[in-house]
Formats: C-alpha cells, structure tokens, sequence
DNA sequence: AATCCGGGGCA
DNA sequence: TGCCCAGGATT
C-alpha cells in the first residue's frame, strides 16, 4: 500500500469524532481552524462550542462588539487570533456579501489566515487540493523521509510544503489531509511515538535507524524574558480602578490593573518606586504586598506582584485608559488570565 | 531571518 | 523543567 493509502487506511479505524469533521460550511471551518493554531484539540473543543453558539453566522461574528469576542476568548491565548477574526468577520460582510470564501487565493488575503489555514478551510469546504502543513505534518513527514532540515527555517518550509503537496491525495484532498494531521497527534506523538503498532514503520527512516527521538529538527529557541510587573489593587469595595492595554504589547485591549512595571523585583522599602507610587498615588497612598504569581509565556516570565492600596488619590488626568469599574460588571470584562484567576480568588 | 504573541498538558 | 500544540504577523 501506498504511504497516502496507509495513512487514509490508519485514520478511517482511529480517528477522533470532531464537530468541525461534520460539516463543509467554510464559516464554521475558519471557526474551528483560527480556534485551534497552536492549540490542543481538547483545550479549543469548547472554545469552538461557544463561538458557534453565540455567533452562528458570519454575520453574527460581525455585528458583535471587539469586546464580547474577546469575552469569549478570555484564557485561550494568542489574543490577536480573536481580534483578526473579528476583522475578517467584518470583512467578509463588506467585501463577500457576507459569503465566507472557500477559495484559497481569497482565504490566504484575509487577517489572521495563512499558508496553513488557507489550505485547510479550502480543502475542507471546497476540496481543493492543498497540502495542509501543520505542526503534525513537519513531525511525521521529517520522521518517515528522514529529512533533518529545521522545520521552522525558510528553507525547511519550503521543502516540506513542497513534498507535502507533492504527496497529496488530490482525489480527496480533505480525507488525506485531515488523516496525515490526525496521525501525527495521535501515532506519530511528539513524546514516545508508539512506533511498535505504526503501520508505516518498515517503511519510516526514523524507526529503521533510531533517530525518532531527533526528528523533526528545530532551531531558535531565544532566551526568555523577564518582565516584573507590579499591579496595584484598588478596591473601594463596590467598584475597582481597571486599566485597558493597549498596543504593542501582549494582551492587547485586555484589562488588568494601574501597573508599574520595573526592571527587578522590587522589594516595598525601594525609594525610587515608594516616589512612583506617590506620584500616581498622591502622598498619602499607603500599600501593601498581597501575593506574588510567576506568569510565564512563551518569550516571556512576568513576575508579578499586587499590591493592596488605600489612602490613594488618583490623577486620571495623567493615565487616561484607566477606570473605574463596578465589581458587578466586572466579569464582563476580557481579562488575561492572571488578573482573572486573581479576581477570582481575593475578589 | 528573527522575534513576538498565551496557556495548558505531558514526559 | 522543557517542549509542543490543526500558526500568523511584524520587523
């Protein structure tokens, strides 16, 4: 059997029962495919429920406020996911007449929709022939082909979407496509493949020279960043002050406390940062040191400390982005979750 | 070409 | 702890 026959074979006996696998509407596809970059079927699976239940047509996306979306999305990550998706909703309503596009030259030009998700949702909705090539894709053909160039290189992208697309099984783009992506998540694991059932082992350079373990090759991997932010908590017991972030930077348009953010921890007798407090704060603030929670992203570990704040006077004239607001709302607030797993424990 | 953008699961 | 996940945008 062939390679594109033994893994078709393989994914009609194990493949998973998903929502999106039982539809071609290229809306509830871009859903699903925008939900799941860089996310595990099982962490997106209810994200993927709530967003159809709430926006069950472009249309619906479109009319819905940044905010809400971001509501929804709140502790998936990548936030700018969320905030292209709403753009394109709003695009497709201007520019489609609200007919989500199935063709990959038209997909490819729109926010948040690459190389991988054009083929996919054209595939999928349309069954043209695109190789998808994701995560799971790099990983099984760099085992079976033993191929060693860095997946995320220029050079490696181009030559794994190239054999990928020359692999494809154009006949049934979708049906190839979804059994090469389900096999690498399932079989062809990341951590201790269980090469000892693989159907395609004899055939797999890896497994025949023992090297599953050094494929697929990455290179990178920059140091991570330490970032020290310092929230201060002003609660007045019926309304909290709370900051919207803005852009260049992560959790853009999500809400977190008036923050200063310094270059070390700081430790409360610190001069310098007692005159900031007093200079946002007014003379008389007086604080104190709630809890301390390590956050760590992927180019980021943000120590962050709050502060517990009394006797402030606030200056709203020098931080304009800051508000107050009632603690019966703020749940409607988008919130990364740091900030929100600290509401919901001291709040 | 390199860096940024979250959060969670797993060995 | 380090790596990876149905990647894409920005510089």
């Amino acid at each position: 059997m062939t390679f594109q026959n033994e893994l078709i074979n393989w994914y009609l006996n194990n493949k998973r029962d998903l929502p999106w696998r039982h539809t071609n509407d290229a809306y509830t596809i871009w859903l699903s495919e925008i939900i799941l970059q860089q996310t595990r079927v099982e962490q997106g699976l209810p994200y993927f429920n709530k967003f159809l239940e709430n926006f069950p047509t472009v249309a619906d996306f479109a009319s819905a406020t940044e905010s809400k979306v971001l509501m929804l999305w709140q502790g998936l990550g990548y936030y700018s996911r969320g905030r292209n998706m709403h753009a394109t909703a709003q695009l497709v309503m201007s520019n489609h007449n609200g007919n989500f596009p199935n063709q990959h030259d038209d997909l490819i030009k729109l926010k948040g929709i690459g190389a991988y998700t054009a083929a996919a949702i054209s595939s999928f909705s349309a069954g043209e022939a695109r190789a998808v090539v994701d995560g799971n894709v790099f990983r099984v053909l760099a085992r079976y082909f033993g191929i060693s160039t860095a997946i995320n290189s220029p050079a490696g992208k181009n030559e794994f979407f190239k054999l990928a697309n020359d692999l494809l099984y154009a006949e049934d783009s979708a049906l190839y496509n979804q059994a090469i992506m389900e096999f690498g998540a399932l079989q062809c694991k990341p951590k201790s493949p269980n090469c000892a059932v693989c159907p395609i082992s004899i055939d797999c350079y890896a497994f025949q020279n023992k090297v599953v373990n050094q494929l697929p090759v990455k290179i990178g991997k920059a140091e991570k960043k330490h970032r020290y932010f310092n929230y201060f908590v002003c609660n007045n017991g019926t309304e909290v002050l709370m900051k919207e972030r803005q852009a260049k930077d992560i959790w853009q348009h999500l809400y977190d406390f008036p923050n200063i953010e310094t270059n070390s921890i700081l430790i409360i007798e610190d001069t310098d940062f007692v005159n900031q407090i007093k200079d946002m704060f007014g003379e008389e603030a007086d604080f104190k040191l709630i809890t301390y929670k390590k956050h760590i992203l992927t180019h980021q570990i943000i120590h962050v400390q709050f502060f517990a704040l009394k006797n402030y006077i606030f200056n709203f004239s020098k931080q304009k982005e800051l508000n107050w607001v009632s603690l019966d709302v703020l749940n409607e607030l988008p919130q990364p979750n740091v900030i929100k797993n600290f509401i919901d424990e001291n709040f």
